[in-house]
DNA sequence: TAATTAATTTAGTAAATTCTAATATAATTA
DNA sequence: TAATTATATTAGAATTTACTAAATTAATTA
């Protein structure tokens, strides 16, 4: 099976520093969009517009109350991703703080 | 720690095909570029452009040889990022076969 | 030293992404 | 039914990314 261009739009979709916040609370609950957007930091149509990406990532899904939407991750696993790509980052940075040492 | 910054830029470097084909190489062997480009589907240039944005991302290293240019994956968790991604991706189908049953 | 080979860089254009502002939709309540 | 609230969509400008072609660098060999 070839993958790659759903790797691509994976990979994709977590590479925008919005979209990666929305994940990381999505993978602790399942929040609204107003939740989402507590801090206001963003406008709601950005917010809207980058939660569109993740569905068509398939990486949430929307659950409509009333009013409300709701999101939640479709697969925990991108919670490892992410830690993964964090330990990389990490021993990135002690690497080149031995460097700096020298 | 912010790593913000970091996963995005990790993100990004992982969110193309023909970085993604390169890595996946890497992972395996150690390659020149050359060797990168044995099915001369791209030009080298546009390699050696992908591979600067690997290097950016501090994903791969050089290694000098003579005339060619060796490249290696920096960190082997990397193929791991990669796997969880495919599990991901392949759980996804799944869903959507059994969703078009119906 | 000139020519060759491997790789990188630069320049310019085309395409994709991101943001803001405005508009639209859809459920709820007065 | 009109107004309100939450969310989504659209349009358009600014920025970033990606590709091709050409020029450059750097090591090797004739």
């Amino acid at each position: 099976m070839h993958l790659l261009k759903f790797e691509v739009t994976l990979f994709k979709a977590l590479a925008h520093p919005l979209r990666l916040k929305i994940l990381k609370k999505l993978c602790v609950n399942e929040l609204c969009v107003c939740d989402l957007n507590e801090d206001a930091f963003f406008s709601q149509s950005n917010i809207s517009q980058h939660l569109k990406v993740l569905r068509n990532a398939q990486l949430v899904e929307q659950r409509k109350d009333g009013l409300n939407v709701y999101y939640c991750v479709k697969d925990k696993k991108l919670i490892e991703i992410i830690n993964l790509a964090d330990e990389v980052i990490v021993e990135n940075i002690k690497r080149m703080e031995e460097v700096l040492k020298d």
